[in-house]
DNA sequence: TCCAACTAGTTTCGAAACGAAATTATCAGC
DNA sequence: GCTGATAATTTCGTTTCGAAACTAGTTGGA
């Protein structure tokens, strides 16, 4: 009965915030391209890795990425190790425009929370969108810190970023230390008891 | 920074959810009418009430209520004591539909968590949304519980569900023991230290 | 080498959802 | 009754979306 509640407040959130973007120089489906071009590592940074972040077709995150690029938000670059495959980038006009995200507003209110309800609430979500993907046919998106493909040097300490040379062991390659913190298609989670571990 | 990735992660459930809506007999907007007009009191089920609930238009509200009225999910009745005004009711076939809700996923998935951590998110959700609500013009709907023109007798257990003979300070009338539970468009905040307090 | 199956990305199309503005009907105050 | 405000609807043009068709590059046999 509350979990019911709780979950509308969920989607209320996301409703209001998604509201906020309409009145701007961007619609909220380019604000999300934005904000994930923004955060998805070298991998990921391609359109249908973006459709599949946004649960949408590739078609409709094509039409998207073309208006932010005809804005000059983005720019893209074909890939040479494949010729099909294209990489889209910030250019300097799009990180301006992210730093001034609409959706500031709920970070401000997340903000607002302390440190323990902040950490609750997100490692809530985290389980939350774990358990959605699982049940539907969406992939769920991480970073290298959780995801079981990580290899080389040991971390210790949870908190603070991993700047050692640590390896992807799904593709051999090291992980650059920009590339760490940020999103990943291929992410794995390590396991469902590991990745609730770390809570308090 | 953590603020950040946590607001994103309430976006993106919401996506998710939103896109699974998609793929059935009614759209993401319907859907969101349904559950609305399935949880409002009675002074909330209008067509007004949901413009503001849902942070759109009063004419985008009247479209999606209109195609739920063809569709037999709902009924309308104008109101004796404002003829200008009209209330939306479910009908037997809304109701069996809210029941296959595809958000029943997301219950699920809250309804995971423990009751603590369950507890720690609805509150965080609802701090959220009170700070959201405050900062933009939208108006935060909530429950005669947490009203500010709550009257009549006391209540002591928050958690069951007040059955004695409340009143309504707003309109001096008794409050119906079903409407109780339910959302209502008048709501007020009792004040903002209060509504945070039950927190542990 | 050639060809079939596959994959990345794009385009096109029709169905919606949306906001804005105009419209109708009703109410409240004077 | 007159005026202004409010509840709801209608209309219109724009934008967004998914589905499906399409182009181009890749992969893996025979």
């Amino acid at each position: 009965m509350s979990a019911r509640e709780t979950a509308e407040l969920l989607l209320l959130v996301g409703r209001l915030v998604q509201a906020d973007g309409y009145e701007g120089e961007l619609s909220p489906a380019q604000w999300m391209a934005l904000r994930f071009f923004a955060r998805a590592n070298s991998f990921s940074r391609t359109p249908s890795a973006f459709a599949e972040f946004q649960a949408t077709t590739r078609g409709t995150a094509s039409q998207v990425i073309k208006a932010l690029e005809a804005g000059g938000y983005l720019v893209r670059r074909r890939s040479q190790a494949d010729g099909r495959s294209v990489t889209l980038r910030l250019t300097d006009k799009g990180h301006e425009v992210v730093a001034r995200d609409p959706f500031e507003v709920l970070v401000r209110a997340v903000d607002s929370l302390n440190a323990q309800e902040q950490t609750a609430m997100r490692d809530a979500l985290h389980h939350v969108l774990t358990t959605i993907a699982a049940s539907g046919a969406h992939r769920h998106f991480g970073v290298c810190q959780d995801c079981a493909y990580l290899g080389g040097e040991m971390y210790v300490d949870s908190t603070s970023a991993s700047r050692s040379a640590l390896e992807c062991l799904m593709f051999g390659v090291p992980i650059e230390p920009d590339d760490a913190g940020l999103l990943c298609v291929h992410f794995q989670p390590k396991s469902e008891h590991l990745e609730d571990g770390h809570r308090e």
